[in-house]
DNA sequence: TAGATTGTTAATCGATTAACAATC
DNA sequence: TAGATTGTTAATCGATTAACAATC
């Protein structure tokens, strides 16, 4: 390897490839062949220049006086974030919020197939959400075990989610995303990612404040 | 005012805000009184640095050689995020995910109260969830604006987003978190949040294909 | 060739962290 | 007083952006 920098890759360039991605899918859906970091900018609220040394971390993709390639640099991203294949995923919870993740289609779209549905409620056992059955709880080591499956998610009640995660981890998953408040601890070799609605509106909740004053 | 510096607060110390909160509520819980910034870096991880630093933008609530009383720690960083008292929410989609960020509690015990549920669907329309009655989403400018509602929910079906935040924004609110993969945009004056399970799979993933190699 | 746009350097800007004096 | 921990400064580190030569 000579021209692709092996070091570091920034954590703010690899939170901004996924927007990329999903700009070029739509462009590449409208029949755009060709896009300019100019033009990427633009529907992506990123300045050119960054999203032009973004890309340099991983090679050069573009063509000067011309842009970049689209089908092309759909294809580089998604390799550079192991994108580029199937993904199965295991859902824990089957209440409203696991199935409104296991109805969402963009998953499928982008290579994410849940495959293993758990819930510990046995009414919901043995119901079908989508294709999938919805196993128990116990079963969850064996199964994802089974599978191979290494990724997964977790959206039961905040009670139950530190041992969701816990026996998801035990079975080898190696990547979860955590629907609850909860502040979920995971062993090393794991990456959790958090997602709480409270989190993401009291971050909101600043701007509002300083924009209109409150009577 | 002398102390305390009205400069433009970093954005990185916003987003770290709430998840002092949520530590700082659940210490409270189990009775503690007081934490210094040292406990509080173990149970965020985060630099104890960081945390003194950030909280200096806003005034100085420790005490040297005692840490930070909780309670009054709490009532400054809900009164600096504007989560001192209660807001109403506008919900649109009573689907699966509307359900269940209808039902989360976690929303209410932060001050977020959601009064509002709308939907297209004329079977869901009359039906509720939880408390609320589910109105038909030609009422929303009407609802939104008696209640004056300032924050709203994007629940819907892709295809429907950008005409929920359309209408949304319209009625008068000022924060709107889009639970859609769609790239939506809103007038000036309105801070759009998005959250897309993709979007977070995706980043996470890259850091799977570093650690294990794929076979 | 002229125009466009990349890849890359260098300058700027901002955020993180270590260190320590102030002080409870 | 001795020990602990804050508030704050200064140093480091890294990320963003402007600018432009390379080149399609």
């Amino acid at each position: 390897m000579s021209a692709i920098s092996r070091d570091r890759i920034p954590e703010g360039v690899i939170e901004r490839l996924p927007l990329y991605l999903g700009v070029l899918i739509q462009l590449r859906q409208q029949g755009e062949s060709t896009v300019s970091s100019a033009r990427l900018g633009e529907l992506t609220d990123i300045n050119p220049a960054q999203i032009r040394r973004d890309l340099t971390h991983f090679g050069s993709f573009g063509k000067r006086g011309v842009g970049y390639d689209i089908v092309t640099l759909v294809d580089r991203v998604q390799r550079i974030l192991g994108a580029d294949h199937v993904h199965r995923l295991a859902l824990v919870g089957a209440g409203h919020l696991g199935s409104a993740i296991a109805d969402y289609n963009g998953l499928r779209q982008h290579g994410f197939n849940v495959t293993a549905i758990f819930d510990n409620d046995p009414r919901k056992v043995g119901t079908k959400i989508g294709d999938i059955i919805v196993q128990y709880i116990d079963d969850l080591e064996r199964v994802v075990a089974d599978q191979s499956i290494r990724i997964g998610i977790v959206a039961v009640p905040p009670a139950a989610a530190q041992e969701a995660a816990d026996r998801l981890a035990e079975a080898g998953v190696k990547i979860i995303l955590n629907y609850t408040p909860v502040i979920v601890r995971v062993p090393a070799g794991v990456t959790l990612h958090n997602t709480d609605p409270v989190h993401e509106l009291l971050h909101t909740l600043y701007y509002l404040s300083r924009t209109e004053d409150v009577v």
